[in-house]
DNA sequence: CAAAAGTCAACCATTTTTGATCCAATTTAA
DNA sequence: TTAAATTGGATCAAAAATGGTTGACTTTTG
């Protein structure tokens, strides 16, 4: 829902943007805000629409508005999730991929059942109907990977990796997924999603596990190549 | 190749994409849905199928449709992430430690430095010398946990594990966690703590990581029993 | 085939935004 | 200290945006 083309914002819109610059640092406690004047201009809408918007803020606690002076910051809390999560770059989370993954297969063999096992296998089809799409396709690889944490019945876990898709779901991510998708690496995944599910399947723990950072293996090498042109 | 047989989507499938936004946090608690004619086109798919996913949202209390205004996101998504956190039993954070930390230790051999082992040989020392006092082993155990994921230089990994720490720092865990630490149970963990320092320390990665499985089996143990008295 | 679901276009009612203008409080500079 | 500049406060009618609704037509599905 990012970078809408033309969408005319709305006072709504104006102080959900300000809200997130305050939660995530760039204006901090005490500082003051630029001039509604300016806020109209850069957003590209009239004053009155900052000015509903900043009333808002006012309302929830965010900014204090003073006469004459200006609008201040007043909200201290900086969201520590997304500022941590928000600096992460592709080789960390591959880290953090690579060290959760493998043992969640071998958790989906203790816990998963029949029904999240066929629930991969439709994902699985999904992907190998998807012909090239590499949207679609990075959609249903995205979910397939959640469909396998959930088979776990660890909430934990869920919670974890729902944070880490997160990340990926930002715009520069997906552009750069976009780069390292082309019809070699999605064959190359489909296999690989299809063995880790067979692995599963026939509750084998440690060849699930092999076969996940076998799949990995494969997603870093084209991260890395990716970036490097 | 053939052009891609895109299957067409539903009003399920937009109200499921749309949740899914709300629910990974790029629609926050409060802002505004783009207009309908706006997500028909984006979605590709005509008006009514996007307002017919919209009003089973707003059955399910994701937004409000207001006429003449707009779509709004009524679904507070961190709620239910916390509560997500909180209801994590200690059966399901060990699994979790079991994921992460024995790949800490690959990535500590990686990226650590001898600052970060000194750090760690240093508490290794206080928890030694806490002598029986269970409280002050246990902050100590933290720290080394947490200097030891620090030492892998990966923001991500020590976001994750500092929110699985702050499961653990909660009341009713604390208690259940003095409840496992009598002496012999303390000796045992010191002594594998070394363990996994020294092969960090010797750059042995796959020996590294299985003393941390092997330290992490005994508190899992040590927990069950607990929990069968 | 028949029912259900989706598409398209047009129009309505409500709400929001706009743009212009003037006022009041505060800050800055002469 | 005073004058000028800057900033927020407020109003209002026209314009635009947005959801609500309907009806005829097409596609998908059982």
């Amino acid at each position: 829902m990012n970078t809408a083309p033309q969408r005319k914002l709305g006072a709504a819109d104006i102080s959900a943007l300000i809200r997130r610059e305050i939660s995530k640092g760039n204006l901090r406690l005490g500082e003051r805000l630029p001039p509604e004047r300016l806020l109209a201009e850069t957003y590209g809408v009239a004053r009155g629409t900052v000015r509903e918007a900043l009333n808002r803020l006012e309302k929830e606690n965010y900014v204090e508005i003073r006469a004459g002076s200006g609008t201040y910051v007043i909200f201290n809390q900086i969201d520590s999730v997304t500022s941590a999560i928000d600096s992460a770059n592709p080789l960390e989370l591959m880290d953090a991929r690579f060290a959760l993954e493998p043992h969640i297969c071998r958790l989906s063999v203790l816990h998963g059942r029949r029904t999240d096992f066929d629930r991969m296998e439709l994902l699985c089809d999904k992907m190998e109907s998807s012909d090239g799409d590499a949207v679609e396709f990075a959609e249903s690889d995205t979910e397939f990977h959640r469909a396998l944490v959930q088979s776990t019945r660890n909430g934990l876990l869920i919670w974890i990796l729902d944070q880490i898709t997160s990340v990926r779901s930002q715009d520069e991510w997906t552009r750069m997924r976009q780069l390292t998708l082309d019809d070699d690496i999605i064959t190359k995944y489909n296999a690989q999603h299809r063995q880790i599910l067979n692995a599963i399947r026939s509750r084998e723990p440690e060849r699930a596990a092999n076969m996940m950072k076998g799949h990995l293996e494969t997603a870093r090498l084209s991260l890395t190549r990716a970036s490097e042109t």
